[in-house]
RNA sequence: GUGACUGUAGCUCAGUGGUAGAGCCCCGGAUUGUGGUUCCGGUUGUCGCGGGUUCGAUCCCCGUCAGUCACCCCA
């Protein structure tokens, strides 16, 4: 362990139950956003580091992992996906009828000090839709990302949704008297109202001639804030999801280029976390692509979802159920009689271009070892091939029930103990 | 980038100023063809790395690297 090589600081090895629970939580991000409709894409891994500066401006340099390509272009391993997005759909806007509805799964890099949820590595659900002004957009986003919570095993006492509008904050401070130039100011003032203190914040507050107890006041009334919210939550309570909805003006989220409604994936009592989040962008397209084109869209890590599923119970046994589904053989092949490894591989061979998942051993072992390793790879039928042969010994191992027959019936033989059950 | 705490077998951790242990895991076995229990046996460590104090350090001191957590940031 002091030898040798270690991983680089903030980096993972996946080991086969790592990556079982990695493969299991990005099944279900694909398969709720495809029944949601989006279909799937992808980018590339480096880009230009200006793509990033373009966006995010010049200080977001510290936090890229970047480097001077052979070719002397200055690039950058991707710590985001939206700018991406942002080229590709600009670039072929025109192929596509809108709405875009698209998805991502994909790994990014920030070069940050890790800490818990947080790595120099990690992957990234991004769910956009592109080409929709209407709040239905954000509805349909909101509503997917619910639906992925449940579909993880929570409920609505493991997290809630909490809903906020920009605009609501913007027309807010313009009726207040704020000027133009400084709403990105008065943004971050908000942004950071959970996590300051009252007085630190009137302070900040004073020079742009707006009390903290109007904020509050405005914050209390948050439903009837803006349009956009009402009709969101009317979309989503048609769905049946009002349970999971909160408007919670407190959210703006840091990001500069979000233009209208924004939400968080919050969990409730294990810390209360982000795990996901997102927002209407309707000018970042035209910003890198030169197209206008409005969207809203989300994301999500894996490392903090992952820690959640772990600490909570009914989601730690679906993933658990998920990770051993996928790392088990359906049947093993026990090789009574060494005599007998030839038929025992054309049985194999047999059983895995019918489709299941078969294992065996491949040097000599006794019998009960065997068993054992069956056992062990969560088979749930073993099928003993010794001298008896052509007669073969199938066995259901969670039943411990075992019928005999004859080679060439084994698998309708097959059949008939699986299905009992 | 700042701060706090931590760093002993693959894993979880004991331990003592005189060159180290437990449990788990892994491997083998328990009268030669039937499995999650049990029993027996076995392997492994430059005690993170470098330097210092000391007759001697895993244990004390400094540094460094790494980890954890918090702050900053969070696209």
């Amino acid at each position: 362990m002091a030898k040798g090589f270690q991983t680089l600081p903030g980096f993972r090895d996946f080991y086969p139950d790592d990556c079982a629970a990695r493969n299991y939580v990005f099944e279900k991000w694909r398969t709720v956003a495809q029944r949601y409709g989006f279909v799937e894409y992808e980018g590339p891994v480096l880009e230009p580091t200006d793509l990033y500066k373009k966006k995010s401006g010049d200080e977001i340099v510290h936090q890229l992992f970047c480097f001077t390509d052979k070719g002397e272009r200055d690039v950058s391993m991707r710590p985001e996906l939206t700018p991406t997005l942002a080229r590709m759909a600009a670039a072929r806007q025109r192929d596509f009828k809108k709405p875009l509805k698209w998805f991502s799964i994909g790994q990014f890099f920030r070069y940050e000090k890790q800490q818990k949820g947080r790595g120099r590595e990690f992957y990234q659900f991004n769910c956009d839709i592109l080409g929709e002004p209407s709040p239905a957009a954000d509805a349909e986003l909101v509503a997917l990302s619910i639906d992925l919570m449940r579909d993880l095993g929570f409920t609505a006492n493991d997290f809630k949704i909490r809903l906020s509008d920009r605009n609501a904050w913007t027309d807010f401070a313009t009726r207040s008297g704020v000027p133009t130039e400084k709403l990105t100011e008065f943004l971050q003032v908000i942004d950071k109202l959970e996590r300051e203190s009252d007085d630190k914040t009137a302070a900040k507050l004073e020079p742009l001639g707006i009390s903290l107890e109007s904020i509050r006041d405005f914050i209390a009334n948050g439903e009837s804030a803006s349009e956009v919210i009402t009709t969101i939550l009317a979309d989503l309570g048609a769905r049946g999801m009002a349970d999971f909805v909160e408007v919670d003006l407190n959210i703006v989220r840091g990001l500069a280029y979000y233009t209208g409604a924004v939400f968080e994936v919050f969990d409730i009592g294990k810390g209360m976390r982000a795990v996901a989040g997102g927002g209407r962008y309707d000018e970042l397209v035209n910003l890198i692509g030169n197209v206008d084109m409005p969207a809203a869209g989300f994301a999500m890590g894996d490392m903090v979802i992952t820690d959640l599923i772990r600490e909570t119970e009914a989601p730690n046994a679906r993933l658990s159920a998920g990770m051993a589904g996928a790392q088990s053989v359906d049947i093993f092949v026990v090789v009574a009689d060494e005599e007998k490894r030839s038929q025992s591989l054309e049985i194999v061979q047999q059983l895995r271009k019918s489709g299941y998942r078969v294992a065996y051993p491949y040097s000599a072992a006794k019998v009960g070892k065997q068993f054992q390793a069956a056992e062990q790879q969560g088979a749930q039928i073993a099928i003993v091939v010794g001298s008896e042969f052509p007669i073969v010994t199938i066995k259901n191992l969670e039943i411990r029930l075992e019928t005999t027959c004859r080679f060439e019936d084994f698998e309708e033989e097959l059949m008939k103990l699986l299905l009992p059950g």
